[in-house]
DNA sequence: AGCACGCCGACT
DNA sequence: GTCGGCGTGCTC
């Protein structure tokens, strides 16, 4: 009886490996998911190993072989053992999030039936059945035998039935094949006439394709200005990749762009196979663009930050859209950069990798600057688009209605009626950040976070915008009885109220989280912007991002004082990349558009360097005072979170823990902490941070493998919760 | 992370 | 007397 051994790997934050036995049919491969007895409960996980002998004596069977052929490809395997140990973090919960939700548990994948014929010439047998002979002529002509979902293209619904008789007459036999998992409707007939390149353009696709016939290319980081055509540079680039039938992985930020841009690819390459993997789509439809994926039968997979982790059999090119994007860094459970792994990835499999951005972030930039990326820049906007202004308001002894100036309400005024349209970015939704008693100070806090509770005005609640934990407004102040409550700050739903009534004669578009809940909301929304009329758009970042609006002449940008004195020195790069990326909503068409930031401190060097440096001012001063302060991208960071019932449960847990690996600390590391998190309760938890940074990674890395082993044998209370956040970039 | 086991307080 | 609180330990 032959016994074969397994090393199974996990979704539990267990950073041990589990050997099992297999007996039974087929034959267990590495790549492959099992299901298990893990403990008390059934699980699945997947075969990392096939060991020659356990130092396990009793070992348990696995319960049943799922897959026949292994999901995971060894290349592909290698890529998330890297990732798990780069970001110390369980294998199996790494291979978890790899896997599309619909394939974690038990289902088996899908598989089809390819019907072939099995007696020539029986024409005569079936002149009665004209359906029957049809399909029997139709599978005359392919000797290798059709796939179900061609036939079901090609006869419509009847074919089950039609195939079910054939082969009871024994005309026809079937045999399992691999499904398809695209249907061929997507694709296009004929390609739109293509874009004349600009000089500048066709410069720097001839650049990218000398650098991907290099043998180990070079990351190339595009540096477009907003409407440079950077969509225009990757469809060229890809073209010879997908001419030597190679696979091009795409991935883009989390929004709601990613049909357009499927649609440009899709008229650029009509023959291509083009498919989608972001999280709204459903499960079953995720799976099989996954598996398109993972069987070569996709050519282009454009995807959102988990895209990364694909299996892609042929994988010929990555590019990176708007590298700099927050949403790129998950920053929960498994915290890794789709970014980071991409570029790690690429290199493994020194393939071309093009990161692309207006607003280049600060890692990539220098790493340009020390030689490890190539630069490319897009200055011009083609055609006769040109760059819009930008204009500072200084609103120091200005009336301000719900935060705007006079005369930013006159430019709007103004920009609608001449036909334009307007828009006013505020990144807070809700009416007011605060309500409060102006007799006592109470304030609306919540009660299990350390926060003030957002006024939501339609509503008639108060929420937390940390928890969503929400209450009805009382009529009267809970502590005094005060019954003359008010509020503080504003939000979006402020915005939009004062603004229909300064310019009653307005259509207004408010576009945040709290307006586009419902399903088809934003695509609706921004119909309406997209015809053209004069609309006043009022939002929050969803409308930061990768929108073209023709006719936008005008953006009022609000709010952005508070980002000039924040503590985290990383503000000036993410305020600097806001503005530009904002701005650049503006003014698309061949309309010049204006922007005005509203200040109270229009003095402020930010301000200077970026209007007369732009954004590569600010970066290269940033970077200089980076490197003073050695901060990154001139050191490395991790932060070590824990989060408990009581401070003291989750503050002695690091504490203990930055104490099992003192003696070992390195004197050119810098362990900051423990101390509270910015925000220290929040959920009803207290949250402490450890913050450790270092010169070199090697150092960093040591420490982490060493916590995560020193951490078994240190006491959890309190239901102690902890992770590494290798990188970090939100300190919260 | 689950889940079970085990040891103490406040109920029918 | 037992129900259930969560602190502790283990999972091939």
């Amino acid at each position: 009886m032959a016994h074969t051994l397994l090393r199974v790997a996990i979704p539990r934050p267990l950073f041990r490996f589990y050997d099992y036995y297999y007996e039974g049919e087929g034959i267990p491969q590495i790549g492959s998911r099992v299901r298990i007895d893990f403990g008390h409960t059934e699980m699945t996980g997947l075969i990392i190993e096939l060991p020659k002998t356990s130092s396990v004596e009793e070992l348990k069977p696995v319960l049943k072989l799922l897959d026949k052929v292994p999901l995971i490809n060894a290349a592909t395997l290698k890529f998330l053992r890297w990732a798990a140990n780069y970001y110390h973090h369980p294998l199996g919960e790494v291979i978890q999030n790899a896997l599309p939700v619909a394939l974690r548990a038990t289902r088996q994948i899908p598989t089809s039936l390819k019907w072939h014929i099995t007696q020539t010439d029986q024409s005569e047998t079936l002149k009665n059945a004209p359906k029957q002979q049809a399909l029997y002529e139709f599978l005359c002509e392919e000797a290798v035998g059709i796939k179900e979902e061609v036939l079901k293209q090609k006869l419509g619904t009847s074919y089950k039935n039609t195939l079910k008789q054939l082969s009871k007459k024994a005309l026809i036999a079937s045999e399992i094949c691999e499904a398809e998992f695209i249907m061929p409707t997507t694709m296009l007939d004929n390609a739109t006439a293509r874009l004349q390149l600009t000089k500048e353009q066709s410069d720097c696709v001839e650049q990218i394709k000398g650098i991907a016939n290099s043998d180990s290319p070079m990351p190339v980081l595009l540096h477009g200005i907003t409407g440079s055509g950077k969509t225009e540079i990757y469809l060229h680039a890809i073209e010879p990749t997908l001419e030597e039938a190679k696979q091009v992985l795409i991935l883009v930020p989390e929004i709601g762009l990613t049909p357009q841009l499927t649609q440009r690819f899709q008229y650029f390459f009509p023959k291509a196979k083009i498919v989608l993997l972001h999280s709204k789509l459903a499960n079953i439809e995720r799976m099989n663009a996954w598996l398109a994926a993972q069987t070569g039968q996709a050519d282009i997979i454009i995807g959102t930050r988990s895209a990364v982790f694909t299996p892609i059999p042929r994988l010929g090119q990555i590019i990176i859209d708007e590298e700099h994007d927050a949403s790129l860094k998950q920053q929960e459970g498994f915290r890794y950069h789709a970014r980071d792994l991409a570029i790690k990835r690429a290199h493994d499999q020194k393939i071309p990798i093009i990161i692309g951005s207006a607003t280049p972030s600060l890692e990539s930039y220098y790493n340009v600057q020390s030689g490890r990326y190539h630069y490319l820049l897009l200055k011009k906007r083609p055609g006769a688009r040109v760059q819009p202004e930008v204009l500072l308001q200084d609103v120091r002894g200005l009336p301000l209605e719900a935060g705007l100036s006079p005369p930013l309400i006159k430019a709007i005024k103004a920009h609608l009626e001449a036909g334009n349209q307007a828009m006013v970015f505020l990144n807070r939704r809700g009416f007011a950040p605060a309500l409060y008693c102006p007799q006592c100070g109470w304030h609306a806090q919540c009660k299990s976070c350390d926060a003030n509770m957002t006024y939501h005005a339609h509503k008639q609640k108060v929420i937390c915008h940390h928890c969503d934990y929400e209450e009805t407004v009382k009529p009267a102040c809970p502590d005094c009885g005060n019954t003359h409550i008010s509020t503080k700050g504003q939000g979006t739903e402020r915005l939009e109220h004062t603004l229909q009534t300064q310019l009653p004669n307005s259509h207004i578009v408010r576009i945040d989280r709290d307006t586009t809940q419902q399903k088809h909301a934003l695509t609706e929304k921004l119909k309406v912007v997209n015809a053209g009329d004069p609309v006043l758009l009022i939002g929050t970042q969803m409308l930061a991002k990768g929108h073209d609006f023709p006719n936008l002449t005008l953006v009022g940008i609000l709010d952005v004082d508070q980002s000039l004195f924040s503590t985290d020195f990383r503000a000036w790069e993410k305020l600097a990349q806001l503005v530009i990326q904002v701005s650049g909503r503006a003014g698309r068409a061949e309309k010049k558009g204006t922007v005005i930031l509203q200040t109270s401190q229009p003095e402020h060097p930010f301000f200077h360097t970026l209007l007369t440096g732009g954004y590569l001012a600010i970066a290269n001063q940033s970077l200089q005072e980076r490197k003073n302060w050695h901060f990154p991208p001139y050191a490395h960071q991790m932060l070590i979170r824990a989060n408990a019932a009581k401070q003291e449960h989750a503050s002695n847990f690091l504490q203990d823990l930055k104490d099992s690996i003192a003696e070992h600390a390195s004197t050119d590391c810098i362990l900051l902490g423990p101390a509270p998190s910015p925000m220290e309760k929040r959920n009803n938890r207290y949250r402490f941070q450890l913050l450790i940074t270092a010169k070199n990674r090697k150092q960093l890395h040591q420490m982490a493998q060493e916590m995560t082993i020193n951490s078994e044998n240190i006491k959890k209370r309190g239901g102690l919760r902890w992770s590494i956040d290798i990188d970090p970039i939100d300190y919260s």
